[in-house]
DNA sequence: AAACAGTACAACCGCATATAT
DNA sequence: CATATATGCGGTTGTACTGTT
């Protein structure tokens, strides 16, 4: 209702025009990326500094990925959110070329029905059973550790640059790789987990093993389901996010 | 062809956090 | 240290587009 059109105090609001997207994207190219203070009256227009951040970050960036999204990319969304919930803008930070705006708009009107759907239909054909069941839980994962030092190939990773914390930034930095190959190859090779019982002595030193309440699925037909919890679940569910951003390995971002 | 419903997506807003003064 | 300002994020809205009746 009128806010494609409405312009109040001389700031233009709703849908860009071709010119202005033109204006926006040669102040940027002129003058670079950030002092979005600056940026409308570089650019020569009347839009706000965010509305300006906005249609950049979104639609003119030229690293963006248009069309429609791929199997792939699907499935990686479905997986990152399971793990971090409405964080899009880290869920955009795993998908080259995607914003989180339309990862969140493509999850709000594909995604949420449709597993919505499947829930119910889970749900309908389903019973809950409570199972005490034991699974790693490496939360305490020290960057100290002796076993993690003794693996191959790590790196220690770099302190972040401070300003690049942009989803745009992270994808072309990368990284992640270092304590996430190990966490993801190394540990898998060394048998720490499997689905074979194993002694807590048997586990790099540094992980904990506890009890975790965990929802099982039993299916009419008497099947039981882990809900899901196959490697890659577990993988996903440990704090990976949380080992690689700090130094101790235990704070999730926001 | 017109009316209506549903969907897609660009854009705005409020809040939280980071940074500068 | 306190305050102001800038930036980033997620939720939500509104319009254009498309399909259906």
């Amino acid at each position: 209702m009128g806010r494609f059109s409405s312009e109040k105090y001389g700031v233009r609001k709703g849908a860009w025009t071709a010119e202005e997207d033109n204006l926006l994207r040669k102040c940027i190219e002129m003058y670079g990326e950030g002092k979005w203070r600056q940026v409308p009256l570089r650019a020569g227009l009347t839009r706000c500094r965010r509305s300006c951040r906005l249609r950049w970050l979104n639609y003119l960036h030229p690293n963006i990925k248009r069309g429609v999204f791929d199997q792939d990319e699907v499935d990686l969304i479905v997986r990152l959110h399971k793990l971090l919930g409405n964080r899009w803008s880290l869920i955009a930070g795993r998908l080259p070329g995607r914003t989180a705006n339309d990862i969140k708009n493509y999850w709000n009107s594909h995604l949420s029905k449709s597993l919505a759907a499947r829930a119910a239909r889970v749900e309908a054909s389903t019973s809950i059973k409570r199972a005490k069941v034991i699974k790693p839980h490496p939360r305490a994962f020290s960057i100290n550790s002796r076993w993690l030092l003794e693996r191959k190939n790590f790196v220690e990773p770099q302190p972040r640059d401070k300003v690049s914390k942009s989803p745009l930034k992270l994808r072309e930095e990368e990284p992640m790789l270092s304590r996430k190959s190990i966490l993801v190859e190394d540990v898998m090779e060394s048998g720490a987990f499997t689905t074979e019982h194993r002694t807590k002595e048997e586990l790099p030193a540094g992980f904990r093993v506890e009890g975790i309440e965990e929802i099982r699925v039993e299916t009419k037909e008497g099947h039981v389901e882990d809900e899901g919890h196959g490697w890659d679940d577990l993988l996903l569910d440990v704090d990976v996010w949380g080992l690689l951003d700090t130094e101790n390995g235990i704070e999730m971002p926001r």
